[in-house]
DNA sequence: CTCAACCAAGCAAGCGCTTGGTTGAGAGAA
DNA sequence: TTCTCTCAACCAAGCGCTTGCTTGGTTGAG
């Protein structure tokens, strides 16, 4: 029985936020759990209690919410990196906020999933949606990169900040298949501990 | 028109390494550029020239074929990864060892098909071959914990080995999203700078 | 004569997506 | 208030296509 058990008065998607966002919060959760590929519109319409055909009313293809939950990532994304650099004090504090802020993203209950997308489904994007999300991305990154420019300025780190920001990149973005916030190590210490990577000298405590 | 320009003669396969090891190749190559579940047996068939039904006579299933290549890329890997440890002398040299070979593993390139596999297509597998790949993988993890136990002791690194080893995993595998060893950036560089990541005081030059 | 290796054909299932129709909340006129 | 009209949101059905895999037969080396 693939309906839910309710009556139908089509009104299904009518919750908080507006039925395109409670497609996009479950779409990215299956994503995620499943996979791009393994993760059908049928998938998608029972999680959200509506029948897959009805899916396309809001979105023209299923690659068009795979682009949408990008999209609105690299969005939220680059807001919350930007204000999280603008209110730290200091070259070390910058940089630590980078680090604490894509950990975030990378671990956190509510945006692990979006994390997860720009990380591993980039080839299930055609060219040109490729291309728009990565115009994007290089906004973010270049926030990453100032930061890491100032730091390399004042000695803090060592080496060329491109191949830095692609190691510390990798580390980070690796922890989401092993790290579990419910674990014994807080996110502060697996923060601190990404930091003395990255720095010389082994001036972080 | 998916045959090749050659006559039926039923030794489509009969090269180096016999037809299985074809296969596997070959769908390794495919797999690592369009991903597992966007490369179809007819993909496979195509590649190798031959029929996509006749992929069956030499495996059982397409996930078979998956967990063949892993399989298969975990012993060839712990084999160089313990001859590697094995013929350094002093703790540092098989910390990088341990890390040069994992790159190489990462971006060499017969190996970084294979590679790619290991940590991007683990989902594709069922449960139980996901165990069976799993504890092989243990026997690699156990050869890097051992020098990572060994470099704390001599106090080569700091902090916790088991978060270390993750954040360096991370660090290597996504080297193959963007290193290119056609590049300026060679191989022995890299291993460097990702050398002076793991270990404190900035001891390597 | 045997048999690994292969082909040609196609099946059943599942896929993304389309179609035509239905529902009920909200707007506007009387 | 009541009637009428609109329209976003949804359903039920299924189309056309692709998928992994099967089948029965063929080939040629040993």
């Amino acid at each position: 029985m693939p309906q839910p058990d309710r009556a139908f008065d089509g009104t299904a998607l009518t919750g908080t936020g507006g039925p395109r966002q409670r497609l996009l919060d479950c779409a990215a959760q299956l994503f995620r759990e499943k996979g791009y590929e393994r993760t059908t519109v049928r998938d998608i319409g029972a999680a959200v209690g509506i029948q897959s055909g009805s899916i396309f009313h809001h979105f023209s293809s299923k690659e068009d919410i795979l682009k949408a939950v990008m999209s609105e990532a690299l969005i939220y994304f680059t807001g919350e990196l930007r204000a999280a650099i603008e209110s730290a004090n200091g070259v070390e504090a910058r940089l630590r906020a980078c680090i604490h802020s894509e950990l975030q993203f990378t671990v956190g209950d509510e945006t692990t999933a979006m994390m997860s997308l720009l990380i591993t489904e980039w080839r299930s994007l055609c060219e040109t949606n490729q291309h728009d999300i990565l115009d994007h991305r290089a906004i973010y990154e270049q926030l990453w990169m100032d930061v890491l420019a100032e730091a390399q300025a004042s000695g803090l780190i060592a080496g060329d900040t491109f191949v830095l920001r692609r190691l510390l990149a990798g580390a980070i973005h690796w922890t989401s298949t092993w790290y579990d916030f419910r674990g014994a190590l807080s996110l502060e210490e697996l923060s601190r501990q990404t930091l003395k990577l990255a720095c010389v000298g082994g001036t972080i405590d």
